[in-house]
Formats: structure tokens, C-alpha cells, sequence
DNA sequence: TGTACATCAGTGAACGCGCGTTCACTGATGTAC
DNA sequence: TGTACATCAGTGAACGCGCGTTCACTGATGTAC
């Protein structure tokens, strides 16, 4: 039955968190709207009163999972400075629980590979996503600005190359290797001082 | 009808080079069984006289892909060089070229966030491949064989971040900016001299 | 403020479709004599 | 070397299943008076 327009707002939050997380954890192709619906405590009936399609849920909860990931980061800036809280994400990337757990982890190293076959508007989402990642990165290293941004570039293509890489091997004493030289490599690479 | 020894081997071939290059367009759940078969000029219904289940095509098209890459630069090594086909690789590595054609390129870059997400067999055949791969890079480079190993592990690590970031993003003026970057870096890191 | 009614979020069954897989059948291959 | 026959690679229809999506229905919500 009909729904008060709070809970119905509710609800839309949940599918687009679950759907966020389930996202990561199975990739664009191995989330099902059923799936996601029941994991929200919904049935799959619903689906079509909040999104035009799947197409649209995955655009919209690709926004979601960028969206959680900067808040939390800006929030971090804002109370350690840039540079800590670049130190700390960086740091927190490259270990076994960000392998371990994509579901909370970068949109990017879950199904940056999927995104790459989807059509515009997932493709939309995710570029503005990783355009603010970029951003965020570059504000927490030091240098002139074109300089700042290419450097983050490549931090973050190591961080995400590692993580692509490390889980996929599969081997636990393979993957350890590849992060643990990730760490020293963004270490060295963006001046930072990592454990 | 029932055909050659010959003939069958080399139908058992083509699925599998079709396979490989389809898992790295599609990624392991966008391979389908009957389009597999298609390409190959075959139905669909003689597929299991040469395979258990998709899982094992799966994985002996993953063994397959490493190893016509590993060919390659192997044969690349003996005619110029280690240290001159590790450079080779790296330049060809970051170009548009393999980021729009990711059929004959890296697997890992093209499906290895898919393979965290498969079984046993499959993860097994990749992490060899992986295994492969990284020895070859530590084989182009110069310093005792510990560093070599560890700087193969980041050069790898920043090569695919940056295709898989690269490709996601679908812009093409940050693709761009993005393998321009990981260029430069790969050649400070390897200390290549990449154009 | 109270009432009558239109709206519409959510339900659950159903749709067509493509998936991985199975199977009876065909007829060329390969082998036993 | 020639023949009779068992084998089996490939065909194409069919299987059950889960997918994204649609729809008739329900009944609480929200609104017009």
C-alpha cells in the first residue's frame, strides 16, 4: 500500500545504499534489482516507482558511492588538514581490509573495469566521480597545480592498480607483496609518511 | 557429424582464442556460452565435448591470454633485449590504442576486478599469469633480483590503475591526461627512456 | 476540523528473454578384423 | 588393403532458472471541499 513521502524518501536511500554497496561487491553486470530490493527489505515490484531502469539505479548509486567516499574524506580534511588526511586515505587504501571489503572501499578498483562497457549515463556518474577524487588527492599534496593534479593522477592510478592487481591474484602472500609495495610507492611518490 | 582429431583440436583452439579475447571486451559475466561458440563457427551444443562448464573455458581462455601476451614478450626479450622490451611494453602498454582495444590486451587491467569474484580454477590460472608477468618485467630491469621483483610489482601496479582509471572515466581529455602521466612515471620508476 | 475521494508506493504474479546446461540424433572418423 | 562397425564431435531443440521489466491490485496517504 501507499507509503507517507518520508518513508518512501527512505526507502530510495536504502535501495541506492544497498544497491551502492552490492555494486562493489559484484560488479555493474552482477547486481540484480531483485537482489537489491530484497536486501533493502522491498520487493522487486517497487523498483519502477524509484528508477527508469537498472541503468538508472547503477548511475545513481555510482553518485552514492563516489558521494560517501568525499564526504567522509572532505569531512577528514577538514578536521586534519589536507595533507594528514591524504596520508591517512592512502594508508588506509593499501591494506588488507580495503582488499578484503570492496563494498565500502573505491568505486574505482570494484568495477572501474565494468564501467568502461556500460552506457553514458553510468559512464557520466563514475567520470565526475574519479574528477572529484582527483581533485580531492591534488588538494593534499604540495606544488603548483598542474603539478599537484598530475602527481595525484598518479597516485591514484598506483592505488587502484594495486588493488586491482592484489585482489585478483588471489594468492594472499602475492597480494601482500603487491600492497605493501603500493604503500612505499605512494609513500615515496607523494612525500608522505606512511607506517 | 562426429569430425578429424585435427579438426576438433583446432575448433578447441578457436573457441578458446575467441574466448580470450571476448573475456577481455566482456568481462567474465558478459562472456556468454552460445556467443562464444558463434564466433568460433561453431552451435552452441558441442560446446561441453571440450569443456566441464563455462568456469573451465573460463579459466583455460585466462591461461590463454597470459600466454600470447607472455609470447610475445618473450620472443620481444630474446630478438632486443630485456631491458629494451620491458620499455617496448610499458610505451605500447599506455597507449589509446590498447585503452580502446582491450581484446588482445591485459587481462588484468581488462577482467581482474571479475576475477576476485570467480572461483578456485579461474583465480588459480590468473594468478599464474600474474606470477608470469611480474617476473618478466623484473627480468627488464637492473639491481638485485629482491628490487627488481618489488619495482616490477609497482611499475605493473600504476600500468593497470592507470588503464582501468583511464577507461573509466570515458573522457577522453582525462584518459588522456591519465596514460600521459603513468608514461612519465613508469619511466622514472623503471627508468626507462619512453619518448 | 471532518469527510469523501483521488493518488500512488508497494505487492506479488506474470511477461519474454537469454543464460548455462542436457540430450536424442546424425554421420564422418577411426578401428578391429 | 578392404570392410564392417563402434565411437563420438557437432547439431539443434529443449530444460530450468534468473534476469529486467510490466501490470492489476491494495489500501494508506494526501488533498479538495
Amino acid at each position: 500500500m501507499r507509503v507517507s513521502k518520508e518513508t518512501m524518501e527512505r526507502h530510495h536511500r536504502d535501495i541506492v545504499s544497498t544497491a551502492a554497496a552490492m555494486l562493489r561487491e559484484r560488479g555493474v553486470q552482477g547486481l540484480s534489482v531483485a537482489d537489491v530490493m530484497q536486501a533493502a527489505g522491498l520487493t522487486h515490484g517497487g523498483f519502477y516507482r524509484h528508477f527508469a531502469s537498472k541503468d538508472a539505479l547503477v548511475a545513481e548509486a555510482t553518485r552514492a558511492a563516489f558521494s560517501q567516499i568525499l564526504d567522509r574524506l572532505e569531512k577528514s580534511a577538514a578536521r586534519k588538514g589536507a595533507a594528514k588526511a591524504l596520508e591517512e586515505y592512502v594508508s588506509v587504501y593499501l591494506t588488507p581490509e580495503h582488499l578484503e571489503r570492496p563494498a565500502r572501499g573505491c568505486p574505482i578498483a570494484a568495477f572501474g573495469a565494468d564501467v568502461a562497457r556500460e552506457g553514458a549515463e553510468v559512464r557520466g556518474a563514475f567520470c565526475s566521480g574519479v574528477d572529484r577524487l582527483v581533485d580531492w588527492i591534488a588538494a593534499g599534496l604540495t606544488g603548483p597545480e598542474t603539478e599537484r593534479t598530475e602527481t595525484a593522477i598518479e597516485l591514484l592510478s598506483l592505488m587502484v592498480g594495486a588493488m586491482v592487481t592484489a585482489r585478483s591474484a588471489g594468492d594472499p602472500a602475492l597480494s601482500k607483496k603487491i600492497l605493501a609495495r603500493a604503500r612505499r610507492g605512494s609513500a615515496r611518490l607523494a612525500g608522505l609518511s606512511i607506517d
